[in-house]
DNA sequence: GCCGATTTGTCCGTATGTATC
DNA sequence: CGATACATACGGACAAATCGG
């Protein structure tokens, strides 16, 4: 649902360059000849325009136009730069996600956990290990850490759903951003038992890890992403800047 | 060097940010005392505001202000999301970047080429392989496939400095954006040895292929970078939106 | 090489909407 | 309810880059 002016241009020139009304390498219409033909400010279209060009979709040429550079997608992206739930990304790439409760139990941070969480030595948390699966082969492991004070009465089968959904419409949170890194690390043998991974073709794992926080300032999330390596995919663009 | 004014802006507040001038939790002077302290107008303020939002700096949250979300980074990233060179993130990280030329060639795309890098077949391509140390430790191997056609007068010494210097000063040509994928895949027998990397710790590397375009439109770089699994880190800040 | 038309980039001021307190 | 804060949108002005004549 587009709900501002922005956002339905965005939208409608993103479909209109997926679905090749622009050939590749062509220049879009002028931001002046958009004006008239939706009706608006240049500057709501300029924020459209630069929507599409950190998406990669084309690039913006002082003096010159906005090129189409886009090309379909090879292959389906699991993990992308948005925040997203497993059941939204399932549902995004039209595949049907499943999640396995592995564990869920509620503890108190110690020295070790508040290190490798971030969250304050002695915080009540809750900790959850789910397995997912996407058309019923299990691609991920999730290591989960809510703080309880910030996300109250989860329940096993919340976490079997989705919890995002629970804290959104629920508890009424509203998630702002996620800071994440990246890395590769060494397969265990909680990896190895659910993903059924062969260690003599894959010792690593492709590990995610973020913080994610609420309206509140709340950084009300800890989570660790273990991917199975054949099945893993990130894709982003990237805009040059002058080096400084 | 800040030419511009919302950059300036953008500048000074993140370094303020960085030393603790506002502490984590605070929010920032509101938009309008800042249009009074930077005697700018408030488009300009929000655009340095919304960069700091995209960097996961600060968060914005309507009605209420500008909240300070930064914590020191507990560890150099090598790999970030901007574009640089090897010998731009050397600088950055202040640590003394080498690279080792393994091999230069130039030859014609095939099928196999074309269709692993996205050029046409029959285009005329130079293929470097090179070694990149950092504190004379060997982290990554980059296979770069440059368009003749668009780069040319390549040469071993130039690769063995920097390609990009060599594009933007010599060529004068503009880097405009690349697209990315990052991957983990299975450790070649060229990885092994020249990154000194045992198996049996490590069986994979990270993988980050990138298509890199420059302002004619020309996609004229291909690059596939295999970085040493136990150093390789990417960062990245991500925003919710609604779900779709 | 210069000039003028076109196009994107920066910046300003203002008005109105919406969320918070 | 009113004051304050950010969000959206408009219109205008000038700068900077590109391109053709």
């Amino acid at each position: 649902m587009p709900k501002n002016k922005y956002d339905s241009i965005y939208r409608d020139l993103k479909t209109k360059i997926e679905n090749k009304e622009f050939a590749y390498q062509d220049f879009l219409p002028s931001e002046n000849t958009m004006v008239q033909t939706y009706g608006c400010s240049r500057n709501t279209i300029r924020r459209a325009v630069s929507q599409l060009v950190s998406d990669g979709y084309v690039q913006a040429l002082q003096g010159k136009g906005v090129r189409n550079i886009f090309r379909p997608v090879e292959q389906a992206s699991f993990t992308t730069g948005g925040i997203e739930s497993f059941k939204e990304s399932s549902l995004r790439n039209h595949r049907k996600g499943r999640t396995k409760v592995l564990q869920f139990m509620e503890l108190t941070a110690d020295e070790k956990i508040a290190g490798r969480t971030g969250f304050a030595a002695g915080a009540e948390l809750y900790y959850i290990q789910r397995l997912h699966f996407l058309d019923e082969k299990p691609l991920i492991i999730n290591h989960n850490y809510f703080l309880k004070s910030a996300v109250p009465g989860l329940t096993p089968e919340i976490a079997e759903n989705s919890i995002y959904e629970y804290l959104e419409n629920e508890l009424h949170m509203t998630i702002v951003n996620s800071q994440r890194v990246m890395t590769v690390e060494k397969i265990t043998q909680i990896d190895e038992k659910y993903l059924h991974i062969n260690v003599n073709d894959y010792n690593c794992m492709a590990v995610v890890s973020s913080h994610t926080y609420n309206s509140d300032g709340v950084m009300f999330e800890f989570t660790q992403s273990r991917h199975r390596p054949d099945y893993f995919r990130f894709q982003s663009n990237a805009v040059r800047k002058s080096p400084v």
